[in-house]
DNA sequence: CAGCGCAGTCGAAGCGCTTCGACACGCATA
DNA sequence: TATGCGTGTCGAAGCGCTTCGACTGCGCTG
């Protein structure tokens, strides 16, 4: 079943078919319907290669997705869901490179035509890929931003003014200490660019506003959660709001809380920056900044397609971060 | 940069690279080395497409990744690493699908050439795409067991095995009476094979052990799982033993039992069915059958690549399970 | 020593599509 | 009436690779 049939079926020449199929040219009405009837009658699909070699164009988009300690995968899984789903809307499918696969895959795809464009997730402040993708002939954008944004494109949430919306928040309802329970230390120490930005506008604001702070790391695992909420409320007496930037954390604080006798919001603040499923299902619903995987992803590659069409977008795009209050954040409790 | 400049730098012809690119003909030591060499130096890399076309092999393979309420997914994220990681030692790429693509997404990528296979996880009893895997002339491999297995290839682990070693090892332990946490109520009504062979498992070793059992499905959220487990305890005075089979419920069923001033495994045994890691990083570690994602992934891969070179494989391929003792299972308490 | 088979190489014919230039036709313009 | 232009279509030339058949020497065998 090659074009030639479609086209025989109908009468026209190969070329037109193709021309109707790719509306590069002009086709009258009456031939693009009859040749779509004899496509749909006969069940033509094109064979993929031979229209990349003859267009130079794959119609594919690589995704590097992370693996690393410290993601949390559900999260992950939405950027990467959003991407695919995103990609499909503009006829693009997508190929699942793995970090272990590293820079060399990166070159290979490229180099071998395979993709017409790359999507990595999770860069670092310092990536090691960054050189790669620039030497590449392959347009490509960032979700997330290294510290040297250059001649990329990179697409993420705006994580400072996260950080600064929930200080915002809990200054405006009376708290004068808060505290930043933050991802996992593996993840400060390969200097992810989300995580520490959230870091640096969490402490300007709290500066800025002359509210005491303090961050601290935390592992995802439920007794590591314990131990740094039962040590930053005896060490932290006047410690009122907390910010919590650590998907798997969330519940196990909620707990831990609990479990020292605070009730939250009445004794304690809680603000989360975390995917609005995770905070309104864990109880109570969570006052929040929204992690809008869905629209990173859309504007990924949203961005990248724009680079396909030479258009070059700017070279970083940050989402403002929208604060929804729920019931995690309150006033803050009259001194005792 | 194409076959014929490494063709003219090495001083051969273009099939000659051809040939000691694929090994398919015999080639002299001497200008295997030669033709090596000028591809270093160039740096050349074929063009997929180009292969793809002449070829009729696009070394890429499909992956249905299932995104439906219930599903674990890091568990399935375990699986997707492990076939995209096989693939790549077999010189192949993973195009990742979603569930949403549904039939039709199957069909597309099939009919266009742009893979030689496909692999497709969550595989239900009855599942709507086995039809359409069925039409295809690509070879495709099922990660779970359908009811119909006739001229399909599906691999699992051996789940109602799992459900009769968790019995057995507490029947072992002097176990009278036991209960399954099972999956979301979701995914039994959708009839998920693995859900559903293990219950199979657990209720026919428990009959025939004599063992008074129950089966109680139960959504992830931690409230759930905590309503879940008191009702259970108080309901069965008797129970001493709890198979678990849904990962997300782990944690919180720990920390429920906890919670009900009863100690695992003094008061209680637990055995789950999970990934390893998942069993290691709770408190106690948690006697386990494991769940063998890598391998379960590799395996897929291998068995599709028997299928595309024209070996065919057994229709089913079960894993044994494996049960590893840990710290959550003990003897029964003398009842009281 | 003729004949054979095999290892090693080459040339050419595709694989199925896109795209460029050319062409034919009808219509508006000069 | 002659000219120009825009629209719709076609033919043919690739895109860069694989693979088939053919050819050349060579070492063996009989």
């Amino acid at each position: 079943m090659r074009i030639s049939d479609v086209a025989r079926h109908a009468g026209v020449s190969p070329s037109t078919v193709s021309y109707v199929l790719s509306g590069k040219r002009s086709i009258s009405a009456a031939t693009r319907e009859r040749v779509l009837e004899s496509i749909e009658t006969l069940g033509y699909q094109p064979h993929a290669g031979a229209r990349a070699l003859a267009s130079n164009r794959s119609n594919v988009i690589a995704l590097v997705v992370p693996l690393r300690p410290g993601i949390h995968v559900p999260v992950a899984m939405q950027f990467a869901v959003s991407v695919v789903t995103s990609a499909r809307d503009r006829e693009h499918d997508v190929l699942l490179l793995t970090q272990a696969e590293g820079e060399s895959g990166l070159r290979r795809v490229a180099g071998t035509s395979m993709v017409d464009g790359i999507i990595v997730m999770d860069v670092e402040v310092d990536d090691a890929r960054i050189p790669t993708l620039r030497s590449l002939s392959h347009p490509s954008v960032l979700i997330g931003v290294p510290a040297d944004t250059e001649g990329l494109t990179c697409i993420d949430l705006d994580f400072e003014a996260a950080g600064r919306a929930c200080v915002a928040h809990l200054a405006a309802l009376g708290h004068r200490e808060v505290a930043l329970i933050g991802q996992p230390p593996s993840v400060y120490e390969r200097r992810t660019g989300f995580a520490e930005r959230t870091v640096a506008g969490f402490e300007a604001e709290a500066r800025e506003r002359g509210v005491a702070n303090t961050v601290v790391p935390c592992d995802a695992a439920p007794a590591a959660v314990t131990a740094a909420v039962t040590r930053l409320l005896r060490e932290r007496p006047g410690l009122t709001g907390i910010v919590v930037h650590n998907e798997p954390a969330v519940a196990p604080l909620l707990e831990a809380v609990r479990g020292l006798g605070r009730e939250v919001p009445a004794d304690l603040s809680v603000v989360a920056i975390a995917p609005d499923d995770l905070a309104t299902e864990v109880s109570p619903p969570l006052t929040s900044v929204s992690l809008p995987a869905e629209e990173v992803g859309g504007r990924a590659v949203s961005l990248l397609m724009d680079k396909l069409d030479d258009i070059d977008p700017p070279e970083v795009t940050l989402l403002p971060p929208r604060l929804v209050p729920r019931a995690s954040a309150a006033a803050r409790p009259a001194p005792s």
